[in-house]
DNA sequence: GTTTATTGGTTTCATACGTAACCATCCTGT
DNA sequence: ACAGGATGGTTACGTATGAAACCAATAAAC
């Protein structure tokens, strides 16, 4: 048999696309986490679950999940967290009383108010790092990993 | 005061892209994970390790921590679980008996070539289903992440 | 109308993680 | 030559994690 040809020898790390990927991932997300961990010392479950009932006013654990692709045990870690801070309130459905429904309390909303703003400064000032021509390849090369793992949810 | 014009009152998690890149990042990471998983109970800390010490041949566990992105504490405890496998043989340097130089054994060479054969067959994958466009753009997009985080060291 | 299965959410448990303390060795200044 | 850092690597410790077991409550099957 001759020696395949597609099969090197070596794998060049810092070539390799997932590896890469993580890599990138890991550091921006680190960079932002400071800015939401020196305000109020949030964690990244309790920031996700904080954002998403934000943007959909009243919403339920399992569907906060869904939206921020976080398993439903940190879901329901960081909504007791959040609740102890009195940032949200639960209400359980009347019709089916295994659901609670979820909303933020006026401090809560405050502090969201607070954490969409740090979170465009953080987005602008990317981008103008990145420069608008990376940003729409990331933006693209993103869309298309999207269609490829099971789409988010809205 | 005239409200911000720059200030909205939501954020888009789905559209926000620190939080995309780590979602996709995540995914892409597990899907190869199951390959290496499945093949020998390897973490990722592991495989990083096997994929640096392949790629060097000779190299310390500091320089494996920096060019994989690990923290030392990862390192060590890999490079443990690496012999513990005999897929690693230690040498303390003879003139600085603080560092050891990590090398393959034959059967860790075996599995890293193995291993690297996975990781070509995974990256080809992924980039057929991505499309070379959306290969490029993503390519593209890492690099200027990459020029703009601490370089990959070699 | 009782089983039986499913579902939303919580808890348990074993593992992975990073910070900081640590150990041994080497380097520096004096 | 020796005190005071650094440095490579390991260990200890508190926290975060997800798989799986679990608990209520609802829905389905019969």
């Amino acid at each position: 048999m001759s020696p395949d040809p597609k099969a090197s020898s070596v794998l060049l790390l810092e070539e390799f696309l997932p590896y890469r990927l993580l890599r990138a991932a890991e550091e921006v997300s680190r960079r932002f986490a400071r800015h939401y961990k020196d305000r109020h010392g949030m964690t990244r479950p309790e920031w996700r679950t904080l954002a998403t009932i934000g943007q959909f006013e009243r919403i339920t654990a399992k569907e906060v999940g869904q939206h921020s692709s976080m398993h439903k045990t940190k879901v329901s870690r960081a909504v007791r967290a959040l609740e102890k801070r009195r940032w949200l309130k639960r209400e359980t459905d009347e019709a089916d009383r295994r659901i609670e429904h979820l909303e933020l309390t006026t401090p809560g909303r405050r502090a969201y108010i607070e954490l969409v703003s740090i979170a465009e400064v953080f987005e602008r000032d990317m981008k103008s790092r990145l420069g608008g021509d990376a940003w729409r390849a990331l933006d693209h090369g993103l869309g298309a990993i999207e269609k490829i793992i099971q789409p988010p949810r809205r």
